[in-house]
DNA sequence: GTCTATACATCGATAGAC
DNA sequence: GTCTATCGATGTATAGAC
């Protein structure tokens, strides 16, 4: 397969800056078209409607989804670990892109595509803690580092050494309750 | 102090519905005068500017958060279980216009007044459980049941019997991991 | 594959009748 | 206090040159 051409990748680079930056509504056809450096002639050869550069961008976030799962379950520091750690949003590709989605929610394809992936995260998680509440509390603090992360103000503060402890405590907690739970159960 | 015209609140209504169902971008002058049932040139007596409009939903959002604060740390509880609990959004007026903030998360002045907003609940929170990475679990869980919550599709499944029983689990281990933290600490 | 030019709808906002 | 009518700007999308 021919390597994708480098204008439609500007373009989604683009959409997800403008997304990120200022939200939905800025992220019109002729803003993309200007943040990407083309005309919207050429965006429009692209992705020939809003709503399929809008899908271009889901697409994009579910290969990148896919990619960072394996690394997930692979993860040597385990599942939880990998999972908390890179919620706080140091800034990857998948990172802006995943931000970028949310910005979507109004789109049923966006909510689908996003639930899919909390779905694959959440028996990653369930596979490592073993505990249905934990894995769940686990996910919820997912999204709300996500949540935080996403505001363009707090981008900048993100992976900070003060946050990447606080994360790592948090680690450590789950760790105790996981060991809390199995160990000595109350009834 | 006469009552405000019910048009406004009519308008503000119809903002948070528009918002959290269908996203910013759904949320015109058009559409929301049209689902308040009121003539644009009539919502527009009352919020001389689309921005007039986003300033009048922050500056609700802003007293049904001082009320729900109110509530939160007089609960008997207390603020943690308080929290969670209606951070599940069980349709509540304050769910919907919070829901519908976190909308307008493009606008500088609705960045800072859900900041500030977090501040106030996050002190709660330390003041119940007295330990600053557990507050702060608590804080990440209760955005990402926003979060999840926030979903249009989600808003129906919120408040059922199994959710509600899933809260008070995490609740009852926020619990168990404050003793944990506070009895035995390791070193 | 990318551009310019343009059509047509809709946006936010104004003016003025009632 | 609410309406209708309308403006200029901007939105998505099309046509066709290069």
């Amino acid at each position: 397969m021919p390597p994708p051409p480098a204008a439609r990748d500007r373009v989604l680079d683009a959409l997800e800056r403008l997304l990120v930056a200022s939200g939905e509504r800025a992220a019109t056809l002729e803003a993309v078209a200007r943040e990407a450096g083309v005309s919207k002639g050429g965006l429009i050869y692209h992705f020939p409607s809003r709503e399929a550069m809008v899908e271009g961008l889901i697409g994009r976030m579910n290969e990148r989804a896919a990619d960072d799962l394996a690394l997930m379950v692979a993860a040597p520091e385990g599942a939880v670990a990998y999972f908390l750690r890179t919620s706080q949003c140091a800034g990857t590709p998948f990172d802006r892109t995943l931000i970028a989605a949310t910005r979507l929610r109004s789109h049923a394809s966006a909510r689908q595509a996003l639930a899919e992936v909390q779905r694959l995260w959440y028996d990653a998680i369930l596979a490592d803690v073993g505990d249905e509440i934990v894995a769940q509390m686990v996910m919820l603090m997912g999204d709300g580092l996500y949540y935080n992360a996403s505001a363009p103000d707090a981008l900048a503060s993100a992976g900070t050494p003060q946050y990447q402890a606080k994360v790592d405590d948090m680690v450590a907690l789950v760790t105790a309750l996981v060991r809390l739970r199995a160990g000595d159960a109350p009834d």
